[in-house]
DNA sequence: TATTGGATCGCC
DNA sequence: GCGATCCAATAG
């Protein structure tokens, strides 16, 4: 049984939301194209007074999607050249989001493949912006709703799996917060 | 308007 | 360990 997440999900505590994405499957459906993976990583970026959130310092044009109704992505161009992907969370003008950090392949491998131009299945998208290469996300889906048929996340009601939880990655400050999640002994997750 | 640096990756 | 690469954020 697959379960398409409801916009009642993502409008909980950002925590729990990013624990809870882990296991579940993403979904890509994009230019006749479809790909999903196993979400294996993920990590919370909460409200005001988080300073590794971009939006720490209020709302820009870059962050606005963080202030709004949850269950939407929030796509940003990051070093010049790689985009990550993030699902808001919370309510409309709490800005809090869940970066997606890791899949575990499942459906359409080689277009994934393709799209990243390695073979190595364990390099396909273990880090946030090969995630977003691999599955084709780029700043034209920031914004777009996780409840459509474009993207969006199925509970297929697998195994839970353990969870081993840690400080966030590639940030400055925050660095106190253990708010990286990942499935322990998962070969996906990034390094 | 100008300057600075980044929720990364891949190659050296 | 370091350069790529460009745009958002901030300062002037």
């Amino acid at each position: 049984m697959k379960k398409k997440l409801n916009r009642k999900f993502y409008n909980r505590p950002t925590l729990k939301v990013a624990r809870e994405l882990l296991g579940k499957y993403l979904v890509v459906k994009k230019e006749g194209t479809y790909v999903s993976g196993k979400i294996v990583e993920t990590e919370a970026y909460i409200g005001p007074d988080d300073p590794a959130s971009h939006a720490y310092r209020g709302m820009t044009r870059r962050n606005k999607v963080m202030f709004g109704d949850p269950g939407y992505a929030y796509v940003y161009l990051t070093y010049g050249m790689h985009h990550c992907l993030n699902f808001v969370t919370e309510r409309k003008g709490f800005p809090a989001a869940v970066l997606i950090r890791a899949l575990e392949p499942s459906e359409g491998i080689e277009i994934m493949r393709k799209r990243r131009k390695i073979e190595d299945l364990k390099n396909l998208t273990n880090g946030p912006a090969k995630v977003c290469q691999a599955l084709g996300i780029d700043r034209t889906l920031n914004g777009a709703d996780l409840c459509s048929d474009v993207i969006y996340v199925e509970d297929r009601e697998n195994e839970p799996a353990k969870i081993v939880f840690t400080s966030r990655i590639g940030i400055k400050e925050g660095k106190d917060k253990k708010w990286r999640f990942y499935i322990e002994n998962n070969e996906f997750v990034s390094k």
